[in-house]
Parts: C-alpha cells; sequence; structure tokens
DNA sequence: CCTTCGCCTTGACTTGGATCAACCCTTTTC
DNA sequence: GAAAAGGGTTGATCCAAGTCAAGGCGAAGG
C-alpha cells in the first residue's frame, strides 16, 4: 500500500501535466486534493501490444486515462468481421461513463501505458467537481465529430481516399499544425490489418493502395512501419479533405 | 412580445413532458423558474421536409429541441457525394454544445417541428443549472453510442444487411420494446435517396434489397412508404445484430 | 384530360475491391 | 542455423454493388 502511493506521489503531476497539454485529460480538471484524493486509487499498468484493456459486453468497473501508446477501439460482427471505431492516443479518456457495460472492446495497437481507476471513485469526483465532468463532456463530444468524419470516410470514400485519410489522420495527430505543403513523418501505430480495420477494407487493398502512393512519389516507407508524407496538400487533395 | 409569452406558457410544459418522456430532452433537466426564463427567448417553428435547419461551417446561434418529426444530419465531399451521420427523432436535441460552428448539415427529412432557443440563453442555464449540463452529456454519449453502431454497418456490412439494420432502427424508434418474434408496422421517414445516403448505397441497391425482402415474405411495403415487418426476429439475423 | 415532375423499380453492363493463392521478408524458436 | 510464424506484397480471378438506361406510377398543374 505504501509502495503504491509512493510511486503516485511522484507520477500524478506527470500525469496531469500530459493531461493538461491537451485538455483532454481527467487529471487537469482536479483540485490538487482532488489528485491526491484520486491517486489513492490509481494504478499505473504497462500495457503490450494486443492486449485487452476492455471486452465488448464487460460490465465496466474502471476508467483509464492513455498516457502512451494507441489503443483501438473496435466492434465485431459475429462471424468475425471487425470494425475500429475509434483509436485513442495519449491523453485520451477510455470509458463510458453513465453506463454499466461496454459496448464495444479497447485493445492495445502498440505497447500502451495507461493510468487506471476505479469507476466508483471518479464518478464520485464527477459529481463534486464539475469542471471534470465538463472535460468528460467535451471528449465525448469530440469523438462524436472525430466519427461522424469517419462515417463519412466509410460510407462514401474510395479506397485510395480512406488510406489517404487515414494517412492524413495519423499524421495531423503527431503535428496538428503542420504546414499544408511540408513533409512529414511518423510511425504507424497500426499494422496492416488493423488499418484495413479502421478503413472497412481488406489488408490485401491497403496495401495496393499504399504501394500505388509510394509509386506516385507522395510518401515512402521503411520497415512497414515508418512513413514519410512529401507533401501533406497533395495528399490532402487525394484524401478529398 | 406578449403573443410570444401566451404561446409558450401554453405550449412549454407539453413540449417539457415530451422530453421527460424519453429523457433526452433540455427541459425536464430546469425548474420551472428556468423554464419560464427560456421560454422568453424560445421560438417554435414548423419546418417543411427539404429545409436546412444549419448547415456546414455556419456559425451556430441556436439549439434546438426536436418535437415531431425526422431530421438528417449530413456531411457532404466537394464533389456532391453525401453521408447521412445521424437522425434526429423527438425529443432529441440540435446543436453542438462549446463551439462555434458546425462541421455538419442538419436538414429536415419530413415535416418536423422544432422548438429553438438562442445557444447564449441556454449557455447561461447550463452554468446554472448542472443536471441540464447532465442531460446534454448523456444525449453525446449516446450520439456516440450509436455512430458507432453504424460506422460497423458502414464499414463491414453487406448491402442486404445494410438495409435490414436500417429497417431495424426505424421500427424499433418507434417501439424499442416490440417482440423479437412479432409483427410491426410503421412509414418510413425517409425517400430512397435519403437511405442511400444513410447506408453509403445507391438508391437502385436499396431499391433491390428491398424488392428482395419483399419478395422473401419478410416485409410488405405500401405507397413506397408504409412497412410492415413481419418477423422481427428474421429482419434481425438479416440484419446480424 | 393530358403533361410534367418526382420518386421508385427493373434490367443490362461494368468495375472497384474482395477473394484466393503464391511468395518475400524479419523475427522468433528450438 | 534451419524451421516456423507473423507480417507484408503482388498477381489472377470473381462478384457485389455501382452505373447507365428505360419505364412505371401517382400527384400536381395547366
Amino acid at each position: 500500500m505504501a509502495v503504491r502511493q509512493d510511486i503516485h506521489n511522484s507520477e500524478i503531476p506527470v500525469l496531469c501535466r500530459a493531461c493538461e497539454a491537451r485538455h483532454r485529460g481527467v487529471c487537469g480538471a482536479l483540485t490538487p486534493e482532488q489528485l491526491v484524493e484520486l491517486s489513492r486509487h490509481t494504478t499505473k499498468r504497462k500495457v503490450e501490444a494486443g492486449a485487452v484493456l476492455v471486452s465488448d459486453s464487460d460490465t465496466i468497473d474502471s476508467y483509464a486515462n492513455v498516457l502512451a501508446g494507441v489503443v483501438k477501439l473496435t466492434k465485431t460482427l459475429p462471424d468475425g468481421r471487425q470494425q475500429i471505431v475509434g483509436l485513442q492516443f495519449a491523453p485520451d479518456f477510455i470509458g463510458r461513463p453513465f453506463k454499466r457495460e461496454s459496448s464495444i472492446t479497447a485493445e492495445a495497437a502498440t505497447a500502451v501505458r495507461v493510468c487506471a481507476f476505479p469507476k466508483t471513485s471518479l464518478d464520485r469526483m464527477i459529481s463534486q467537481a464539475p469542471e471534470l465532468g465538463h472535460r468528460l463532456h467535451l471528449q465525448a463530444l469530440n469523438e462524436l465529430d472525430e466519427a461522424r468524419d469517419w462515417m463519412l470516410t466509410l460510407g462514401r470514400k474510395t479506397a485510395s481516399e480512406r488510406v489517404a485519410s487515414f494517412l492524413h489522420l495519423i499524421a495531423r495527430h503527431g503535428d496538428p499544425e503542420a504546414e499544408s505543403d511540408g513533409e512529414i513523418s511518423f510511425d504507424l501505430p497500426l499494422t496492416r490489418a488493423d488499418i484495413a480495420d479502421f478503413l472497412g477494407l481488406t489488408i490485401e487493398t491497403v496495401s495496393r493502395q499504399l504501394t500505388k502512393l509510394r509509386k506516385d512519389g507522395l510518401i515512402a516507407v521503411e520497415n512497414n512501419r515508418h512513413v514519410t508524407v512529401f507533401d501533406v496538400g497533395k495528399l490532402e487533395r487525394r484524401a478529398n479533405i
């Protein structure tokens, strides 16, 4: 017990600075006293890629903040067809407030660090700190905007537009202010199979479209992971954004 | 001015009972005094089918509750391809709190009655009535769940599964408790073109799939509008829900 | 009454992306 | 260090859904 607290007395401020930075974390909304209170029930966990954080139809009894890495939110049909319905980056919040059970699965797409806390203690704090409820409300609205953007992609875009949209999404996530005519490079946080599940395509189609972008001189790929986009503006035009 | 108040002194309680009924409206969260205050700035409007309530990239300066009819939320690509990203029924709330401009278009799919109020007065009330903010938070989370459900449909389901899912969605909206092996009938609130835009298909494909369901004896259609589903359970199986 | 218009259906044909299959790297394992 | 396993690519073929085109039907309007 003492150990736990020691860990968190040193870790929490770091976490909170991270949350604050992008105005989406939970901790930035709390007073120092509330932070100490929350930290008493907090556990920081490393999760390896592929591990499941929350499973479909589980009862949810904890929330988490993503500290590092990428978490994919998925839905699966009875016959195994899968769709990624959201990607959570640091410092996003994972969990479904005001509901006992989850309708989606949360799975680590890369190695992930999360800061988890029991639902009950956060729920209690929501009623005490209105600013915290407001943060969660903002994140929900943000995720709703993202989900609807993606619905347009899934419903109406071609395979090549989808792949370009995906690269653009990841690129922007690393550097939202990137020059629209500049070069940018980043590591893909997803495998081809994940990308396919995100785009509603097959891995073969994703692979072919990436090859096409490579041959057209828009991107370079190293080790199947590291991508350089030579001209963000051209990519945007391909993505029809 | 006197006229306006007269209208609303009589109309508001009705509206609020409607909102209360399904726990998603705005008015149920307010005290009688706040209701009176809000009603001072409220206008009730009839909107004919096809009229645009909020246009993409407009600055939003009002919110609305749907009182009757169906509102479609759409996104459109530069070349005209369109996707419906949400359907709002009574007593849903329309508007994007905490943001100056909309990224989607809201358009009346049927004849619609709405109760509109200026953003500023509702925003003021949110800070005074935490219960109101909580309602809006709940609706956002609800819409997020719906959007993610639909992402699975758009990304991974076949045309016939999509059409079955759509019928199921509309059927359930009229009667969420319908027996899963019972018969149910309802009016489609959307044209074939709208259905296609909702499902990410073409009108011809929607038409063919409806014909198939008819020939298979799962549904009957009158006047292209009124649908009877003979066995909700069978429909669910088709929809892969 | 006939014409026009909006909406829907149906048929013929085309095609983008899925499927099936082979193969190529790395990395891991024994 | 050979074998197996886990990604990724590429090619050949197929098919579900898109496109194009014709026509039906009811409502609106002269």
